[in-house]
DNA sequence: CGAAGAATTCATCACAGTTGAACAACTACG
DNA sequence: CGTAGTTGTTCAACTGTGATGAATTCTTCG
């Protein structure tokens, strides 16, 4: 029995380090960063708030480490590029919303994407990160003359997906199933890829053959 | 004389909540909703921070005020949809970006966003909206069994310029030109609202469809 | 004029994240 | 065995946030 405050280091507690992550990974995920207080989460575990800063350094800091504990996209990116370039729209659009349903996964992409948003920083390292990962290497397999226009309008396209789906939940697309989403978007995106622009429709002053002021 | 309706204290410097909003506006634009404190505001408006609560009620209630004044999709989204379907894709798309790049529509609606992505109350907002004006109407002029679908998956690759062009700034998107866009993007858009859904294909399989001309 | 009521400010509150000092537990070394 | 050093942990305080209710000024009406 301790009637006194009991302060200093308690004895023999198991590493508070990973408890700290662990409660403010879920609690991040499923709140978002505002709605989770230091001072809340070091109550959760059961330690001053103090001691968060001590080992994180700050708030961010701790967002940080959650994000790099639980985000880890280029295994699955590099994994589609592998695969035969003809069916990568269908798979891309399939292995995207598989990794986005599912909690485990998609609950870390969703909280990154939302700080994305808020924070510039965060923001340049996503855009780095697509561009390193998938619009570049995209780009060379396809290997067309504007390949680069298409590999970034791909990805918007599948960017649409996550952020009208997930962030957003407009319906229909919130519902819809897979199969569904596949059956809608996967035409549009293998034109993306694959079919030659035809000014057909409109010329619309064409004065070069797609060429623009992208210096490749 | 008469019953005047506004009785009171009349502003003796002038309008002083049309000053507050409009330095709010800018300024929310310029630096985002967490940017900007009440205090700073007031400082520059050259009065009490109290004053703003008086008036708005709360920071976000200044917040939903701007957006108020500064957006309104609703009317361009109705001229849209008034012209040729046939066209629709490609005048979407250059709407689109014509409207975002310019600031002083591009501005607004950015910060709208990025507002709507920070809090799930705004979201909903943004997901009627764009359900009632957008979506609806649209599945109600293409009309054929899998409107819904298809007016969605438009509504989410439009998004998706908007995400990865103007949130995220990805490139190659964010510096391409509107014709480049409409270059790559408008086939794609077309596919998705008229051309019939792939009947042969596939339905869902492991590997997805063994290649295959191209939907005909 | 005087009362009413709107516009404005002041003082203060509760809560946020962060920081420096104090202290407790454990380790290493004499 | 003792003592100095290191690390983990807490406490108290600071600054800055948005919000609120009381007090004060100013304008207009009766």
């Amino acid at each position: 029995m301790n009637s006194s405050p009991r302060r200093g280091r308690r004895p023999g507690s198991p590493d508070v380090r990973a408890q700290i992550l662990a409660v403010a990974r879920d609690r991040f995920h499923r709140e978002g960063y505002d709605g989770v207080t230091m001072r809340s989460l070091a109550v959760d575990v059961g330690v001053d708030a103090a001691l968060i800063s001590y080992y994180f350094g700050s708030k961010r800091g701790l967002f940080a480490a959650v994000l790099e504990i639980s985000v880890h996209p280029a295994d699955i990116l590099a994994k589609l590029l592998e695969g035969d370039l003809e069916t990568l729209p269908q798979r891309a659009v399939r292995t995207l919303v598989t990794v986005w349903d599912q909690p485990e996964t998609g609950l870390p992409l969703l909280s990154a994407v939302r700080a994305a948003v808020a924070d510039p920083e965060l923001a340049a390292l996503i855009r780095r990160g697509l561009h390193r990962e998938l619009i570049d290497q995209l780009a060379d397999r396809i290997g067309c003359a504007d390949a680069r226009h298409r590999a970034g309008t791909f990805v918007g396209q599948i960017g649409g997906l996550v952020f009208t789906r997930y962030v957003l939940a407009v319906e229909p697309l919130a519902s819809m199933t897979v199969d569904e989403i596949v059956r809608t978007l996967g035409p549009a995106l293998r034109i993306t890829l694959f079919v030659p622009a035809v000014p057909a429709r409109r010329p619309h002053a064409a004065g070069g053959p797609a060429r623009g002021p992208a210096p490749r």
